[in-house]
RNA sequence: GCCCUCGUAGCUCAGCUGGAUAGAGCAGCCGACUUCUAAUCGGCAGGUCGCAGGUUCGAAUCCUGCCGGGGGUACCA
């Protein structure tokens, strides 16, 4: 049940006897929203004023006009008209209760599934599969499984694809370092740890060439900003307001410029000084001086079909797989498909081929571009030495999962720095002739470190995301001691209960800090806050939870007799909660209708502090009579279903006890 | 240069298809555990919504300009 539908729906008849056209009544519609103060009722109507300024009445009279119309007696108390013209509804009790009742006795807490069922592709994750996964994975991955999950549970079908990095440059380096420094017994023993190992050795000696290369482009470029920054300071030292406020300007920009290109020096240094003060790397990189190169031409070969490379990929793959799988079975994220990039490699050039038979190809400056309207840069589809680009694969993939799912839309959950890449995509896959699916770049913020900077390590380093998912857990448990033993009657939890519990309340905080911020902007990654006891974090709810289930355990409760009972509301805190029960479906709807999860947290939130509230005032097991308790039961146990079914489609489990 | 994006309380963030006195959490201050888990609750204080114009009954929200941060910008993904 969805109580501001139900409004709409009801609202509907009165407002279309006034205005014909159905879109601006449904538009009009949209202006009924959840009251802003509860003195202005549990919802609120706005549209009289547009509607009295149309029809040239005063929008008061308009409202009355309306409410007198409309059919609402079962469901609110007469409409109070307010200031301009507001409409301020307010639930009858009963028919609350009735609602409440419905929901108690449903698997679904009364959210029905949608009416025309769509097919969602999502796309999600998408790491390389040779290199540690890092920080950066986390967002795309959470993000992805949410929605993926929220779709699902909303009666969608969903196909969730996880477009693995699986042919790149990381397997050219693989197949190098395992071409001349595999250590065969390790790699027998224990295949993901030498080929990480293999990775990360070529990985250090590529980064060293390629530093060793554009460093004195850097210094160049870092002497000639310093130039120009004393040249502007000249400037701004002009009689002429407007050159000096400009040449100003141009300083500072300069400064920071050169800030800029002074850490990317010390960068390139740091990675070269790795190697030179490490013996054997030095003798190494001096044995492998082309080895940039020689990388490059290995990815080339595995690409061209070479047959020693493509059994060294084949043998390695899995293994690549099994490694990330770790992090994934972790993180209770799925995915029906992983279509890596490898998957559309022998569809490429058709892809190609038939952009250029269609005319929406050609060739210019070497290079096969896609020119598109709107946009400076043409989309480049194939290289000047023939080789393929990600947005090749991007356009084989559409084409591909048009044939096989018919999606409705294709949801790609990728970070905003490729807005740019997907307007283009999905500009071209339109005039390829997919103009009726939706195409959504599922855009999200860079996680930032505490200084405002994306987050690293101290040193430097990106964050590996099993550390930071240990991290999580172990912060989680010390916690979770710290709590078990200061409890007054002594410790009520085994060590393995305590390990337990951790991993769902670390793991659980750590989604909920992503998903709970509007995933459009960065945001501050904080270890602490994201495990804190109190304010907007998964702990809340998973604790309130466990409370919960605390009162059922304690009073023997037989849950399944209890819901079909007739609820009585007495108490003032009760009502609150009742209607935030109710607001569900809500909550689901808005996060369907512009896949932002952080709607959901959001009335996970208001949820669990209406609750905390109630359970403040309300005593449940020792109410004062038994109809309050039956009815302080259910609104306990819809309020733990409801937050144990949130957080799911969070990702986020939870506990009985902690 | 061009394009995108952000600027809301000390801090972290909601709100942005225009609607009533701008919300929450944290931090701060005050108060509440003989009580179903105090990992909690109640209260106080805290904001010229970057700046300046405009649109109108009404602007944090829409438009224009400016200031400041971030990102992107032809063969990496």
């Amino acid at each position: 049940m969805n109580v501001l539908a139900e409004l709409k729906s009801r609202f509907r008849p009165a407002l279309a006897s006034l205005v014909s056209d159905a879109a601006k009544v449904s538009e009009l519609l949209e202006l009924i929203r959840v009251a802003q103060d509860p003195k202005f009722g549990d919802y609120q109507a706005n549209f009289a004023m547009p509607l009295g300024k149309v029809l040239g009445k005063s929008p008061r009279d308009v409202a009355t006009q309306i409410v007198t119309a409309a059919r609402l007696d079962d469901l609110v108390a007469p409409p109070e008209i307010a200031g301009p013209g507001f409409i301020n509804l307010r639930l009858r009790d009963e028919w609350v209760a009735a609602a409440l009742r419905m929901a108690a006795t449903d698997e679904r807490l009364g959210i029905d599934a949608a009416k025309n069922p769509r097919t969602y592709v999502v796309d999600y994750s998408s790491p390389n599969v040779a290199k540690p996964m890092h920080v950066g994975h986390i967002r795309s991955t959470v993000i992805g499984d949410s929605l993926a999950r929220t779709l699902r549970f909303l009666g969608h079908k969903v196909i969730s694809d996880n477009h693995l990095g699986d042919w790149g440059t990381q397997f050219g380096m693989i197949i190098y370092g395992y071409k001349h420094w595999v250590d065969q017994a390790q790699f027998q023993t224990n295949p993901v740890a030498e080929l990480s190992r293999l990775y990360k050795l070529v990985s250090k000696l590529v980064e060293y060439r390629e530093s060793l290369k554009s460093l004195p482009e850097a210094e160049r470029r870092l002497a000639a900003k310093h130039k120009e920054v004393d040249e502007q300071k000249t400037l701004s030292k002009s009689a002429d307001k407007a050159v000096s406020k400009k040449a100003n300007d141009a300083v500072r920009r300069c400064l920071k410029q050169a800030e800029e290109l002074a850490e990317e020096i010390a960068s390139l240094k740091g990675k070269i000084a790795a190697v030179e003060q490490d013996v054997s790397l030095s003798k190494l990189v001096q044995e492998h001086a082309s080895i940039d190169e020689a990388v490059l031409a290995e990815t080339a070969k595995l690409h061209a079909d070479d047959a020693e490379n493509h059994r060294l990929w084949h043998e390695f793959l899995p293994h690549c797989r099994d490694e990330i799988q770790k992090v994934y079975s972790r993180l209770d994220v799925k995915f029906d498909y992983e279509h890596g990039e490898s998957f559309y490699h022998d569809r490429l050039a058709a892809v190609v081929e038939d952009m250029k038979k269609k005319g929406l190809a050609q060739e210019s400056q070497g290079a096969i571009c896609v020119f598109l309207e709107g946009f400076e840069a043409p989309m480049i589809v194939q290289k000047k030495d023939g080789a393929f680009l990600y947005s090749t694969t991007d356009l084989a993939t559409i084409a591909y999962r048009m044939e096989t799912w018919q999606p409705h839309a294709i949801l790609y959950v990728v970070d905003h720095r490729q807005s740019d890449h997907f307007d283009k995509l999905f500009a071209a896959a339109r005039k390829w002739g997919y103009d009726s699916v939706e195409l959504q770049h599922i855009k999200f913020g860079t996680v930032m470190g505490k200084d405002g900077k994306p987050y690293k390590t101290r040193s430097g380093d990106t964050v590996g995301l099993e550390g930071l998912l240990d991290e999580a857990v172990s912060q989680a448990l010390k916690v979770v001691s710290e709590n078990d033993d200061a409890n007054p009657s002594g410790p009520a939890l085994s060590s393995e209960e305590r390990r337990n519990i951790s991993e769902v309340v670390g793991l659980g905080g750590l989604k909920y800090a992503d998903l709970s911020h509007n995933r459009t902007t960065d945001y501050e990654f904080d270890a602490e806050k994201m495990l804190a006891k109190t304010g907007n974090t998964a702990t809340y709810m998973q604790y309130s939870y466990a409370r919960v289930r605390s009162i059922f355990a304690r009073g023997g409760i037989a849950l399944s007799v209890l819901r079909d009972t007739l609820l009585i509301l007495t108490h003032p805190a009760e009502r609150p909660l009742s209607l935030m029960l109710l607001r569900f479906a809500e909550a689901l709807a808005e996060t369907e209708a512009d896949y932002m999860p952080h709607h959901l947290t959001a009335y996970l939130f208001d949820l669990t502090k209406s609750y905390f509230t109630f359970y403040e005032y309300c005593p449940v097991l020792k109410a004062d009579t038994e109809g309050s308790r039956t009815t302080r039961l259910i609104l306990s146990d819809l309020t733990a279903r409801t937050i144990k079914q949130g957080l799911s489609l969070l990702g986020i489990g939870v506990v009985e006890k902690m």
